[in-house]
RNA sequence: CGGGGUGUAGCGCAGUCCGGUUAGCGCACCUGCUUUGGGAGCAGGGGGUCCCAGGUUCGAAUCCUGGUACCCCGACCA
């Protein structure tokens, strides 16, 4: 495992090699017999369970509430929104029966042809259509405003590709729905939810991400606007981390949710809707790894401390138990998760391999050695780098440590992301770059056409409208690289997942 | 849906072109002894409808026909 990891480079063409080996065989994930869908192994799900407290606590301080709304969504709902619809009917997996029965010729189980449903129901690609159809029965007042929804749930969507954790067909995550009585507050809802989420990104995950508005052709299915994170992996290409729509009262429309307001008055509701999903866990895979394994970031690892004893007799197994107990304990009083690997049916060069692999941050190895000279052998994930230090305060220094790494490999992203970020100000130069993969900060003339021709001849896409420039210069007027039109300011172009 | 590739032990593969002993290798697994500071060594052992169906042949993992599954590239994609 260790030589064919060290045959794979970062900047591997052949990517999906690269991380179905790691991720694979890093028991993270395995392909399951359904088309496209993956099984989240224990230590994979545990990172996810982490990612969800997190999120979570971050969405409750904003006022909003878990709910859990149907998997299944008539037809007829999906249907009520034109661009909705559209956007997500070529994606669909769709339920027609209800019943099996034996085949009468022996054939084995076949679907009873007399079970068939008057409507089709769709498993939900997303879920506005069926949330709003209820916010209908919930909003009559502006007293019932706003309503601040999530729920964590799986989606389906049949597409015609699919990519482990980046685009599966069936993927978990969480989606926040919520109804204004405004358009003021609704919009900056949107915005709120999208700043919640580049701070996870960038705080939790160690991710770095350029924040903005999604040109329009790029936006959400029935949203006026698109805001999005967008991150740079390590092979070049973007990767939309998180989205948050301001949906204006199109879904209020389309479900007939209004309410009385103040004045008494019947108006539409305004809404927004939100969501992250396991696509993280590929943007922290690929952000973060390299070719001994997973690098996690110590805020999302599972485990964070690893200890490993070194011994040969039971005797020192003992006495290094002794030792450690006490570290273990006051490291867990701190809130740090710390795993004593004490199992004898393996080698301690099989553990150190095996947990770099998973990217635990922090290792810790003691051996009759340390003990008689009362030291510790201290390793970091993200460097590998190896010390042997005094026991004398090594709980703090362990935590310590822990903070470092977080905030290493943030800088250590930022700078590879950074790299990444280039100007280009001519069409001919525009297709030279966009080979080498990464960020380009462009003049465009703001125009679809230009978008698409782009977009047709280099596969390049407008990534967003980055709200904070790189550089003040960005935001001044020039003229578009492709057509020669004047050109607001500069937006942010790559080839992405 | 187009183009390419692959189905052989739990995993990864060789063998297929050019048919011929009992289908082989690495990892993993089991037993024993020695080992334990970077994925241990030696010895022994267990494990196979060679993707499915049909055909050619004295004889098929290998050749032919049809089917099927999966992977990669594209088209598609908040």
């Amino acid at each position: 495992m260790a030589k064919e990891l060290s045959k794979m480079t970062k900047r591997s063409e052949d990517y999906s090699k690269w991380y179905n080996d790691l991720v694979v065989n890093a028991d993270l994930a395995e392909q399951s017999a359904v088309r496209g869908c993956m099984v989240i192994k224990p230590y994979g799900y545990a990172i996810w369970e982490k990612m969800q407290q997190e999120l979570d606590k971050m969405f409750k301080t904003t006022g909003v509430q878990n709910a859990y709304f149907p998997l299944l969504i008539p037809k007829s709902y999906l249907c009520r929104e034109a661009e909705h619809v559209e956007g997500f009917a070529k994606e669909c997996a769709v339920v027609t029966h209800y019943r099996l029965k034996n085949d009468p010729n022996g054939a084995g189980v076949v679907v009873d042809p007399e079970a068939k449903l008057e409507e089709e129901l769709i498993v939900r690609p997303t879920s506005e259509t069926i949330i709003w159809a209820t916010y209908k029965n919930w909003i009559t007042s502006h007293r019932d405003l706003p309503i601040l929804c999530n729920q964590w749930c799986n989606v389906m969507r049949w597409e015609m590709r699919t990519r482990m954790f980046l685009r599966t067909s069936e993927f978990l995550w969480q989606e926040g729905h919520t109804a204004h009585a405004t358009k003021e507050e609704a919009a900056e809802r949107a915005m709120q939810m999208i700043n919640v989420y580049a701070d996870f990104a960038e705080k939790w995950m160690a991710v770095p991400v350029i924040k903005g508005p999604k040109s329009p052709n790029e936006r959400f299915a029935g949203a006026l606007d698109t805001f999005t994170i967008e991150a740079m992996m390590q092979d070049g290409k973007a990767l939309q981390a998180g989205t948050s729509h301001f949906l204006g009262q199109n879904f209020a429309k389309a479900f007939e949710v209004t309410f009385t307001n103040k004045e008494n008055k019947q108006e539409y509701v305004w809404a927004t809707s939100w969501g992250v999903s396991t696509r993280l866990m590929g943007a922290l895979i690929m952000t973060h790894s390299d070719d001994n394994g997973l690098v996690l970031p110590p805020k999302l690892a599972p485990i964070q401390v690893v200890i490993v004893p070194i011994y040969k007799k039971a005797e020192e197994l003992a006495a290094i138990s002794e030792r450690v107990q006490p570290w273990v304990e006051a490291l867990r009083a701190k809130g740090i998760s710390v795993k004593y690997d004490d199992a004898d049916n393996k080698k301690p060069g099989w553990k150190f391999s095996e947990y770099e692999l998973k990217g635990i941050p922090v290792r810790l190895a003691i051996g009759p050695r340390d003990l008689e000279s009362n030291t510790v052998e201290l390793m970091r994930r993200d460097t590998l780098e190896k010390e042997t230090v005094g026991q004398e305060g090594i709980v703090e220094r362990v935590e310590g440590l822990l903070e470092d790494i977080q905030s290493a490999i943030f800088e250590k992203a930022r700078k590879m992301r950074d790299g990444y970020i280039r100007r280009v100000d001519t069409w001919e130069q525009f297709k030279v770059e966009i080979e080498k993969g990464g960020f380009l900060l462009c003049h465009w003339d703001g125009t679809v056409e230009t978008e698409e021709r782009i977009k047709a001849e280099t596969k390049a896409t407008i990534r967003c409208i980055p709200f904070v420039a790189q550089d003040p210069e960005d935001l001044k007027p020039g003229v578009d690289m492709v057509t020669g039109k004047p050109s607001a300011r500069r937006v942010l172009f790559a080839r992405s997942y």
